[in-house]
DNA sequence: AAGATTGTTGCTTA
DNA sequence: TTAAGCAACAATCT
């Protein structure tokens, strides 16, 4: 479920944390996580440089070593980062809002993945439907990785003449699937998807080629306003979430569409509908957005 | 108890 | 060549 603001969020709460900490341990817990990962390695005593996102995805980087840990959390990955002797024993990084999951140091069930710090901090991949993907590559193959995705739409890449440029190639392509393609723009997902079209009173089943020229520059401006607004907000899924100052992700609260399935709009009283469209459930306004 | 959920990949169909 | 649709992945909640 972490889209772009989430995985942000993330970021910037690991930084405050594991950046030059000294490594004592890497824990494969769940070999089925890994996806590109060499049988052996040598982390010990090395540090977390830098931490970079490239949409959905995290890139770690080491001081000594030139490997490059990525992590994707995919639906119900989690971070959380268990301090030994400190006031805030835990600090939930990721994941999402369903309660179940309600993930502590001591819950190993979904325990996935875990780095020790020597002094004793760790960090923990918890996920209960492992579908996380965990490598460890050369900068070759992150470079490959990189290429797979589109343009980041908080960089100043994402301008509208290049945003016109990624939609001039894809007018036959369903408005939706459009935004959730990773290829084109990377990090949105489904539902920023569904808020960025409200919020661009476009319809999601439009067709891209079907968009005036002010939709579609309203749209680029939207894309950029909702992502930016979210990672403000410190994402939406984030229940559990508290970063250092014990604030949680308050994106939620502005919702406006995503999960409103048949209550009223917030802007007309019209009911939200809700349509399975790109193979994911599709929230909208059918009198807000035409 | 079947169906929905979320991100991504990969297959099939048009 | 392009895109849509769907199954698969795994676990859990409704």
């Amino acid at each position: 479920m972490p889209e772009l603001p989430e995985v942000e969020t993330i970021r910037n709460g690991l930084r405050r944390f594991i950046l030059n900490q000294k490594i004592s341990k890497v824990e494969i817990l769940d070999k089925k996580i890994l996806n590109d990962f060499p049988k052996k390695f040598n982390l010990l005593d090395d540090c977390f440089l830098e931490i970079d996102r490239v949409g959905k995805l995290l890139i770690f980087n080491f001081k000594k070593s030139s490997l490059k840990l990525l992590i994707h959390l995919r639906m119900t990955g989690q971070l959380v980062f268990c301090q030994k002797n400190k006031k805030i024993k835990k600090l939930i990084l990721g994941g999402h809002s369903d309660r179940s999951t309600k993930i502590n140091c001591q819950n190993l069930k979904h325990l996935r993945f875990k780095i020790i710090f020597k002094n004793g901090d760790e960090l923990n991949l918890n996920d209960t439907r492992r579908f996380a993907k965990v490598s460890l590559v050369s900068p070759d193959v992150l470079l490959l990785e990189k290429k797979k995705f589109g343009i980041e739409p908080l960089s100043s890449e994402f301008s509208y003449l290049n945003f016109l440029e990624i939609i001039k190639n894809k007018k036959s392509k369903n408005i939706k699937s459009f935004l959730l393609d990773q290829s084109l723009i990377a990090g949105i997902g489904n539902i920023y998807a569904d808020e960025i079209l409200f919020s661009s009173k476009i319809n999601p089943i439009r067709n891209v080629g079907s968009l005036s020229k002010l939709e579609v520059a309203d749209l680029h401006k939207n894309i950029n306003k909702i992502i930016k607004l979210a990672v403000d907000k410190k994402g939406t899924t984030f229940s559990d979430y508290v970063d250092i100052e014990g604030k949680s992700g308050s994106f939620l609260g502005f919702l406006q569409v995503y999960g409103r399935d048949a209550l009223p709009c917030k802007k007309c009283k019209n009911t939200i509908k809700k349509i399975k469209l790109a193979g994911r459930g599709t929230h909208y306004c059918s009198f807000c957005q035409k």
